[in-house]
DNA sequence: GAAAACTATACTAATTTGGTAGGAATTAAA
DNA sequence: TTTAATTCCTACCAAATTAGTATAGTTTTC
């Protein structure tokens, strides 16, 4: 029921992309630095966003990445799925994967999708925006 | 973010324990062929709920296991996070074992605890005794 | 052309998961 | 009192996952 370290640090790059965008592109070096996560392994994890184009890349000297799209039109779902697949209790549970013979028959699943319910009203009704507003909030 | 098969057998370990009580002792090997559980894995999650005294043991022939409490009187929360060793979706938001030296200054962490809040809605609200009414009327 | 930065892919150590296996201890019933 | 049924205990194991490292590029700017 653990979100993985790959979850927890996909996050906290794409608020570190959100609260530098006015810099230009943010290099792999900075963010590492500033999040405390090694460099090869974010490279890896940014990878993800790029491919996924959640991100841009800047190649070179003077590269980095930047995000697409506006903070708000993220929402932590959109980013907690990508990084952790799936965030569903279940699989059986889950729109995207999965699918169950015994649906509608089977009393776990039926609480299974309670908390998958749960779960994706929070994180869906969270935008990056709102995690940088929280973090200004805080350090103000 | 996934219950592991341990927690989802051990749910409907619980689950077959109560729909069976009146039966006196239930078997391991009962419940096994009901769930499709192998036996001896199912006689370690069940070890589990014994040392917990959630049910207890009747050895010897026509032994088995009988639930402690009423099916009302065991929390779906309960059952998992003796199961899970916790639901918390990162240890730091987990009242048991977590506590971060960063409380109140993390934002990835507000939002786990809300996440955690609304898993904690649902498991903490529902007894076993509910998901024995759902299976019944589902059957019925 | 040199350096900065991303890209791709392979490898790996440690941990967790999901079991199996074997037998000892206990008790009911024949 | 023996035998069969049943829980109890502990060790073991294979596969998958996690959380990275390592190596060797490619691309672009200055």
């Amino acid at each position: 029921m653990q979100i993985s370290s790959k979850g927890r640090y996909a996050l906290r790059i794409m608020i570190d992309l959100a609260m530098n965008r006015d810099q230009g592109p943010v290099r792999v070096k900075d963010i590492a630095a500033r999040q405390s996560i090694s460099e090869k392994y974010l490279e890896q994890i940014i990878a993800m966003f790029n491919k996924a184009e959640y991100v841009k890349s800047v190649r070179g000297a003077q590269g980095g990445y930047l995000l697409t799209r506006e903070p708000k039109d993220y929402t932590i779902g959109m980013i907690l799925r990508l990084a952790e697949g799936s965030i569903a209790p279940v699989s059986c549970v889950d729109e995207a994967t999965g699918e169950c013979d015994k649906k509608g028959k089977c009393v776990s699943a039926m609480l299974f999708e309670k908390m998958n319910a749960a779960v994706g009203e929070v994180v869906d009704n969270t935008t990056l925006q709102d995690m940088v507003d929280w973090q200004n909030g805080i350090t103000e």
